[in-house]
DNA sequence: GCTCTTCGGCGTCACAGTTA
DNA sequence: TAACTGTGACGCCGAAGAGC
């Protein structure tokens, strides 16, 4: 197998594993970070809660932002209804549509003729463009969630903030330490980011107009101008996209770590009303 | 030291969504 | 509606680490 052969395999194991289910612990990207966070967080609930008294979920899908009702069953047979902090799922790279797994299986079980693969192709963008930006996401987890950092628009320099230099909120260190505690309580200290350069380099001219063209070799000319302004203006948008990226998973991240803190929080409190409700046997 | 594997970054293309 | 923007996908490259 080829170097790219190989990373294109790798590429698809991590769609796999985004869509699907994260079982598989091979891959070591960003992703999968991601999502092994978030699988890590649902077993501290699944191993430690049916110990300690029966939980049942309710309202679950009440929309975002809703927080959800669990019903505790105590030990007493006494049904305690909490309201919970966990945040129901928001809309994210882990979490894609359902079509997107049927894709995949396609993509792994094809090593066909060149018209599959178009079709194919056509049919994964089709899929994979519908999904909103990392901006919009991120805006919209931030304005449900107080903890979770906005990536800002660009600032003009008027604005107060030196130019190319943006201020966000970062993840902090809010992983579990060595002597198992926390780290952090969701709040998020601020840093500085560079925000893109949008002036051009030197030496690029704007478009001449139209009429001023003559010859076939001004066309020429011009066409490649543009084409040239195009993929630079594309490789720094590209640089950007990248950024975003980057910084949506580390904020994905950090709400990981805040979630499982709250887990953490919710089964101590529940092992308390355990403890006051159930009957003292000296 | 050499080869292989893995990873992360980059440039480019294609295309859906947005804007003027 | 044309031009622009944002982003997924792809291929390439170099660095770093592992195994020999």
């Amino acid at each position: 197998m080829s170097k790219c052969g190989r990373k294109k395999y790798m590429r698809t194991n991590v769609r796999q594993m985004t869509t699907e289910t994260v079982e598989s612990q091979q891959d070591r990207s960003v992703t999968h970070s991601v999502a092994e966070h978030s699988s890590a967080h649902m077993q501290t609930g699944q191993i430690s809660v049916p110990t300690l008294a029966q939980v049942s979920v309710a309202g679950s899908d009440t929309g975002r932002g809703s927080p959800a009702v669990t019903l505790v069953q105590l030990p007493s047979g006494q049904t305690v209804q909490v309201q919970g902090v966990i945040q129901t799922p928001h809309p994210s790279v882990i979490q894609s549509p359902q079509i997107q797994t049927v894709q995949v299986a396609t993509i792994a079980e094809t090593d066909d003729s060149a018209e599959s693969e178009v079709i194919d192709s056509h049919k994964r963008r089709e899929i994979l463009s519908r999904r909103p930006s990392y901006r919009k996401i991120l805006n919209e987890l931030s304005s449900d969630v107080p903890g979770i950092p906005k990536i800002e628009e660009e600032k003009s320099e008027e604005e107060g903030t030196p130019p190319n230099i943006a201020t966000m909120a970062v993840p902090t260190s809010i992983y579990q330490t060595s002597t198992g505690q926390y780290t952090a309580t969701g709040d998020m200290p601020t840093y500085q980011i560079r925000a893109p350069t949008t002036a051009l380099p030197q030496g690029v001219v704007m478009a001449a107009s139209p009429g001023s063209l003559h010859s076939p070799q001004q066309l020429a000319e011009e066409a490649t101008r543009k084409r040239e302004l195009r993929l630079m203006k594309n490789r720094e948008a590209a640089k950007e996209c990248r950024r975003r990226k980057k910084e949506y998973v580390k904020c994905l991240e950090s709400r990981v770590a805040v979630l499982e803190v709250q887990n953490k929080k919710l089964i101590e409190e529940l092992e308390t009303l355990k403890d006051i409700c159930s009957p003292k046997t000296d």
